[in-house]
RNA sequence: GGGCUGGUAGCUCAGUGGUAGAGCAGCGGCCUUUUAAGCCGAGUGUCGUGGGUUCGAUCCCCACCCGGCCCA
């Protein structure tokens, strides 16, 4: 291990611990109280002189004085002040946590607690000892880790200075947690699905490969859950659903990380009209539980799951912004003549599906701030969703926008066997012509479909990108605990 | 992938074609009510990497690596 002068001072102090006969790194703590235990409970420990032990990581400066010294220790529930004298610690000690003991090591603290002249709850430390040696200094004290690149890199040590970014993972784990229970109490049943799968699907991407040794044979990670959980919906479950990582084979950018989290579920018996009903309880649940309100705050905007979301259809949408009506403009020319007739700077996409989607994209959705169903997306961007009854060129499929953001994707499924073989043919010869986000020809899910598939309302939502939401992020980065980063040697 | 921008001490940053700086942290000394404690003293480096220009490059040029912002 090649140590810096600071870890190399710092392994000095760990090398006179241990010529003291003392470990730096014990196997235990003996801790009686977490700290916000005992600053809930402190008037009344005091009252009745509690001796408490106190465990945690020395935080910000030790103030040492001569014979009386300040610091702060901090675990994972709060931080409180150590009051250390050298009358009631003894010399030894008193000089070991002058002399050997840092910011950031890990100490265990006994004595009775204490208000000082400010006021300032605090332990008066009678024994102390080290659990964990810290080796690396922190960084500065005012300025603290503020370097984007080094705190994802050394996520740790982000997560020990900087407490917003707990705070974030906190809210994430509650946002699950508050997901899970939700779809729980409404029958759903929780599944687990092959994350190797052999023919990928579920969505338009290009996806990750990997090998099998001993069956000799290519693998893809799942880019997502939709048709095993179909499937179950075929066997007869009712009602599932999986949170789980998926992976795409894309860039990183502001909302896209390589592997996300992504939440499916499924309702037999369902359309996409109940799908919506769901999102709408779904988000109201979340904001309720993390903000304890309906409306919350998101990069300036205020936004309100208290009411009804609206619903556009994406014809609709785009002609009240662009005026480009795409129901007159059914084929790939037309379309771009009057793109280009209407002076929007906008890509060329091969097919009239992908444009569609690339106007819609561009012109429209980052103006949808408040909770927005996007409806009737073209069959050709939707291999796996139902055609309407009344517009055969448009699905039921709505897509929910919050913030200009595309936070999931639903429809009422496909559950035609015959149909859905002829969108897969369709699928395999845009992949032909040269789309690599097209999907794949799946036998074994045509004959789940030929079992019968009941009428189905499907969801899945990006649960990254609603933690943002509900954490004020503007980006995935800040969100996913060790975002994908390139190699740095 | 393109444009702009950054990488200098552990951290936060300044800087110049002529032996590299500050603050904080750390180190030595003094200090029993501190809260970015205070005072005195000494030290800190692959200036992202590799080439080139030059008597001399951290600085100028080229390529590459790793970020950030914007665009695609």
């Amino acid at each position: 291990m090649e140590l810096n002068e600071l870890q190399q001072q710092r392994l000095a102090k760990l090398e006179r611990l241990r010529a003291a006969g003392l470990d730096p790194f014990p196997p235990r703590s003996h801790r009686t109280h977490t700290i916000a235990d005992t600053l809930a409970q402190f008037d009344e420990l005091i009252a009745r002189e509690a001796q408490v032990t106190l465990a945690g990581r020395i935080m910000g400066a030790r103030r040492v004085m001569g014979k009386l010294a300040f610091a702060h220790i901090a675990d994972e529930t709060g931080s409180i002040q150590l009051w250390v004298s050298k009358a009631d610690l003894g010399d030894e000690w008193f000089t070991r946590f002058r002399d050997d003991i840092d910011t950031f090591d890990i100490v265990e603290v006994s004595g009775t607690l204490r208000r000082t002249k400010t006021g300032e709850p605090s332990i008066f430390v009678q024994q102390m000892a080290v659990l964990a040696k810290a080796l690396n200094p922190p960084p500065e004290k005012w300025h603290g880790l503020t370097d984007v690149e080094a705190r994802l890199r050394e996520r740790y040590l982000d997560l020990i200075v900087n407490d917003e970014v707990r705070e974030i993972f906190r809210t994430r784990a509650k946002i699950i947690t508050t997901m899970r229970r939700f779809l729980d109490e409404r029958g759903f049943i929780e599944v687990e699905t092959p994350t190797l799968q052999p023919i990928y699907g579920g969505a338009s991407a290009r996806p990750f490969i990997t090998h099998h040794n001993q069956l000799k044979q290519n693998l893809y990670l799942r880019i997502a859950v939709e048709l095993y959980l179909k499937r179950l919906i075929a066997g007869g479950m009712g009602r599932v659903y999986e949170i789980s990582k998926v992976f795409r084979n894309e860039g990183v950018d502001r909302t896209h990380n390589p592997e996300f989290t992504m939440m499916e579920c499924y309702q037999a018996f369902a359309d996409y009209n109940d799908i919506m009903q769901l999102v709408e309880d779904m988000f109201r649940t979340l904001a309720q539980e993390v903000h304890g309100s309906t409306s919350v705050e998101y990069q300036g905007h205020t936004i309100d799951f208290g009411q009804t979301w609206q619903r556009v259809s994406i014809p609709e949408a785009i002609v009240e912004k662009t005026g480009i009506d795409i129901m007159q403009l059914t084929e790939l020319v037309p379309l771009q003549q009057a793109i280009r007739a209407a002076g929007l700077k906008l890509d060329m996409k091969p097919s009239w599906g992908k444009q569609v989607d690339e106007l819609f994209s561009e012109y429209v959705q980052p103006l949808l701030i408040q909770p927005t169903f996007i409806l009737d997306h073209p069959v050709a961007l939707s291999p796996l969703a139902k055609k309407r009854l009344d517009q055969p060129l448009l699905t039921e499929r709505f897509e929910p926008i919050i913030a200009g953001m595309e936070m999931g994707n639903a429809f009422t499924e496909l559950n035609d066997p015959l149909d859905q073989e002829q969108r897969f043919l369709e699928q395999g010869r845009a992949y032909d012509a040269g789309d690599d986000e097209a999907q794949q020809m799946d036998r074994d899910y045509l004959n789940a479909l030929m079992y019968g598939m009941p009428p189905t309302g499907g969801l899945g939502i990006g649960v990254d990108r609603v933690v943002m939401l509900l954490t004020n992020q503007s980006t995935i980065r800040e969100v996913v605990l060790f975002p994908h980063l390139r190699q740095s040697e």
